[in-house]
DNA sequence: GCCCTCTTGTTCGAT
DNA sequence: ACAAGAGGGC
């Protein structure tokens, strides 16, 4: 079954030989192109599919890949996968050339957090306030692909402690080696050191992968480009899709010029242009377009569609949070009552903290919801001790994975006694787990500490043994058994520690369901996949509203979509700003926007926001002007004067009053914008979500009513606001006087003014 | 030396 | 709100 192309995507199909680049708008049918070339190949011109490779960045762009190759297909044997993980397929078959063994463990976030940790308390530095700034510079580093002393370079001139960075990044690196493990960065540059450096290695990729294929080229960085120029080395036939407005992972090290200068790479490269959109109706087209256009640098596109009856997109003004999450819920249930289901709808997020306050409202609707991006199921705490146990069986070096659960379950070894073993390990050169095992040849500890460790060793052995003679899954529920977690998580008796166990217990059933795909996967490959497994465990149960962030939503498509915290500070977020990193940003809200078929809502809080349990007041985001077609008010050219920071910003009284009043006049317009005259006024059909009704009254009095402000009361004098709770006419506020103590207020009745 | 509880700062995005 | 750090009890 194969789909009608047009003039366009049909040459490009059948460009099959040496270098090609489509730019492709969103919604352009990229995808369409890429699968129907694979298929191309494979059918009308007889290329065997293990020599094609598809690389895409991320899983859900693989699956995707994947089942709609096998729906065209059948079975086939056409290499798709994430850069990453064929970086770790080529690593594991090849690790010894790197001085690693195969089986090396793959450190993810929580594990480089503890071994930056480790670093910092090795270099005194734990009083560094900034911690993360350290993993942000390796990674940088990393992705650029440049060494200490090649980064030491780099950011001389510029950072104040160049010299200490790079001895923490030259540091951290020691200790993953001697871990014999990699983080998500290293996957990418040791693929590509092994690559340049065995030439018999890299010839055996170049021969098997005739054909390379990369889907969102503009995402790609220094090294994925090297990657994919050394892959193709010997036949040249590389085919990339991309489009600059949608590159959206510049603080990855993604780097544009890889797309828009692609042919000082392969010089005799064609090009194709897919300018028709075939996702959204002109109306979306025209805000997306419209918003875009303020970036300066992007090449010229304007996106058509042949869809010109939609409808308008429609901006809503929400006065909190919880208001917010009305109206999109609102508009949810109204929009069923239309013939939509649940599955067609999205909401977007910027960023993932903002998906659990849908999260929270979806279940108490009952309405069922799957999330992209987000915390991973196997990033809990209880997942990640299970998971250590297998590292370190795996992969004796880890001693990072040892130290996480050589004393979970408690069993009596504390700090002291694992920071000798960790001092006296480095002082002989061996991993943790080999000093575990020699505990009674270790002086200077007591001889209980000995027996503790030596039960533990003996856990440790008994359970590699185990591994030998079971089966996958047998030995994951063995390993949870002997360990005893369960035991340890239901004697305690509270609800969230056994909601820790039924994780566990859930795991379990995960490994059973992925054993019984594939009957022999070992454990190495089993930690191998989960390590870059985004997935979030979901039951498939049928028809589910999405809630996903802009970044992992690139790449689907619903009939609906609610971009919901429009803000400044959050879209663009205020991280960006110093970064001189707007654009993106824009980038960000443009890919969002252009996720939408049919119908598109974009809405935002002008008022105030929860945010890390402080109220913080928010402003309407400059993109909603520019998608609406209005000249924003704010957006100059220079930094602008506001951000959360710490602490928040002020919201002046009245500071912005001339804006917030037009806003809200223009909330009461588009309340009458809802699709299909007079549907739904929602809040008479639903009794939880009522679409809010302006009110300028309490609207103006809740204004600057944030904790931390100062108040006086008619009667009780000066205090200073601590909590702000409910909505709207409901506001109380808790104020602690100096004198008085604490009182509680309904907001609009009290005499309370701001000072 | 180890365990338990209370306080504290912390959160952009993904593999 | 959640995990790491501090501090007191055993």
């Amino acid at each position: 079954m194969k789909y009608m192309l047009n003039a366009v995507q049909q040459k490009a199909v059948e460009d099959t030989e040496g270098a090609v680049l489509v730019f492709a708008g969103a919604g352009s049918g990229k995808t369409r192109v890429l699968t129907h070339r694979i298929i191309h190949l494979i059918e009308d011109k007889g290329v065997p599919g293990y020599n094609i490779l598809a690389i895409t960045f991320t899983n859900k762009a693989t699956n995707e890949m994947k089942q709609r190759l096998s729906d065209m297909l059948g079975e086939n044997a056409v290499w798709v996968s994430t850069f990453h993980s064929l970086c770790v397929k080529i690593l594991f078959r090849n690790a010894e050339r790197l001085g690693y063994t195969s089986g090396f463990s793959i450190f993810d976030e929580t594990a480089t957090k503890r071994v930056m940790q480790r670093v910092l308390r090795e270099k005194h530095l734990e009083d560094e306030k900034d911690k993360d700034k350290y993993r942000y510079h390796i990674s940088t580093a990393k992705n650029m692909g440049l060494l200490p002393d090649a980064y030491f370079n780099l950011i001389r001139a510029k950072e104040r402690d160049a010299m200490l960075i790079v001895e923490v990044y030259e540091r951290y690196d020691e200790i993953l080696k001697e871990n014999n493990a990699m983080d998500f960065d290293d996957l990418l540059m040791k693929c590509r050191e092994l690559l340049s450096e065995n030439e018999d290695v890299l010839s055996y990729y170049q021969n098997k992968f005739r054909y390379i294929h990369v889907d969102e080229f503009q995402d790609t960085n220094e090294i994925q480009f090297e990657i994919v120029k050394l892959l193709s080395g010997k036949w040249h036939n590389v085919f990339v899709v991309g489009d600059d407005d949608q590159s959206i992972y510049g603080w990855r090290g993604a780097n544009v010029k890889n797309i828009l200068e692609f042919d000082k790479a392969f010089p005799e490269v064609k090009t194709y242009k897919l300018e028709q959109n075939y996702r959204s109706t002109q109306q979306i087209l025209d805000a997306a377009n419209r918003l875009i256009k303020h970036n300066k640098s992007r090449s010229d596109k304007q996106l058509f569609s042949d869809k010109k009856d939609g409808v308008r997109v429609e901006y809503l003004f929400c006065t909190n949070e919880y208001n917010e999450v009305d109206n999109v819920v609102g508009r949810i249930v109204a929009l069923k009552k239309q013939g939509y289901t649940n599955g067609d709808f999205a909401v977007l997020v910027r960023t993932n903290s903002l998906t659990r306050l849908f999260e929270r409202s979806f279940n108490s609707m009952h309405l069922p919801y799957r999330i992209f991006g987000g915390f991973r199921f196997f990033d809990r705490k209880e997942i990640l001790d299970v998971v250590a146990y297998m590292r370190l069986i795996v992969n004796p070096s880890d001693s990072e994975a040892l130290t996480r659960i050589i004393n979970f379950p408690k069993r009596g070894i504390g700090d002291t006694t694992v920071a000798h073993i960790e001092q006296y390990a480095a002082s002989i050169g061996e991993p943790m787990r080999k000093v575990v095992d020699e505990i009674y040849d270790v002086p200077g500890l007591s001889p209980a500490a000995k027996g503790k460790i030596a039960a533990f060793n003996e856990l440790i052995g008994e359970l590699t043994i185990a591994k030998g003679q079971m089966k996958l899954k047998d030995f994951v529920a063995h390993l949870v058994e002997k360990v005893g977690f369960e035991q340890y998580y239901r004697s305690q008796d509270k609800e969230e520690e056994l909601a820790r166990w039924e994780n566990i217990d859930e795991f379990l059933r995960y490994v059973e369901e992925t054993t019984e795909e594939n009957e022999d996967l070992d454990l190495t490959d089993f930690l191998q996949t989960l390590a870059l497994n985004n997935e979030v465990e979901s039951e498939d149960e049928g028809e589910q509203v999405t809630i996903a962030t802009m970044h992992s939503a690139k790449g689907l498509e619903f009939r609906v979509v609610f971009i919901v915290a429009c803000e400044e500070g959050i879209l663009p977020s205020s991280m960006s700003l110093k970064e001189n990193g707007v654009e993106e940003e824009r980038r960000v809200m443009y890919v969002a926007m252009t996720r939408a078929q049919e119908r598109l809502y974009i809405s935002c809080v002008k008022g105030v926001r929860n945010r890390f349990n402080r109220q913080e007041a928010t402003m309407p985001s400059r993109f909603v002007a520019e998608a609406e077609g209005e000249q924003p008010s704010f957006a100059s050219p220079k930094p602008a004067p506001y951000g959360f920071g710490k602490g928040g910003y002020g919201y002046g009284k009245g500071s912005f009053g001339s804006r917030a009043d037009r806003d809200f006049e223009r909330m009461d317009d588009y309340s009458d914008a809802i699709p299909h005259e007079g549907q739904m006024r929602i809040g008479a059909s639903t009794n939880n979500t009522t679409i809010q009704q302006p009110k300028k009254v309490y609207n103006k009095t809740t204004e600057g009513f944030v904790s931390g402000a100062k108040v006086r009361h008619k009667k009780y004098g000066v205090g200073t606001v601590i909590i702000v709770s409910g909505t709207g006419a409901g506001t109380t506020v808790t104020v602690a006087f100096k004198d008085l103590g604490i009182k509680k207020f309904a907001l609009m009745n009290a005499p309370l003014e701001l000072i």
